[in-house]
DNA sequence: GCGTCTATCTTTAGGGA
DNA sequence: GTCCCTAAAGATAGACG
């Protein structure tokens, strides 16, 4: 058995991309655990897939919103370009995201 | 040189544990990148540090928010013990996060 | 479809510059 | 602290039942 490398593209045959959804997030959702575990940090992941009914969540949904609880989102935010005023987040305790809509990022990804 | 097995504990040596922080996270923001190429499903992940002063979300503000706007956080997820419903999350646009805590938190984009 | 096996590929702990 | 290196540890593609 020959095994090819890893080709990183959309799998388009549809018990493979399944197959191989599974194994990956069973493994992705150990490193999350030890990554946690080893650097005593707070973490979390969403995977939301066709695959399943509802998204899975690690590490747990009250882990995951204990995690996000350091989130506070907020629809003027947009209105501020985006930029979490540090202030704000000192002096209030609930922000909320306006999650749709939000078509442009100030942040530049890596 | 002979390495010894990675113990899955709390890692003391700041040091050590702050390197051990930088490069996991670096290869689970690369694994969450592959299984979203591979199977073409929405995923983020958030990591949040002492190490740094924002937490670090995959895949950016906007994918971040994208894959959460699957979700409805809403207080009342708590009481019905963690089960989310599937249609709640599909029909609702606005996703809320009331946690806190917070003292300084920004999100930053990969 | 799923769980298990395992050869092979990938990640990374530890070290050096 | 950074970056690079390498071998051991770990993850996993494909096969099989």
């Amino acid at each position: 058995m020959i095994r090819k490398k890893v080709k990183l593209a959309y799998i388009t045959n549809d018990s493979s991309r399944k197959a191989n959804y599974k194994k990956r997030k069973k493994g992705l959702m150990r490193k999350m655990s030890e990554l946690s575990t080893l650097c005593g940090i707070g973490a979390c992941a969403i995977m939301y897939s066709p695959y399943e009914s509802r998204p899975e969540v690690w590490p747990s949904r009250t882990g995951f919103q204990q995690v996000l609880s350091k989130f506070k989102m907020i629809p003027e935010m947009e209105e501020r370009k985006n930029l979490v005023n540090q202030e704000s987040f000192l002096s209030q305790r609930t922000v909320k995201f306006e999650l749709w809509g939000h078509k442009r990022s100030q942040l530049v990804a890596h």
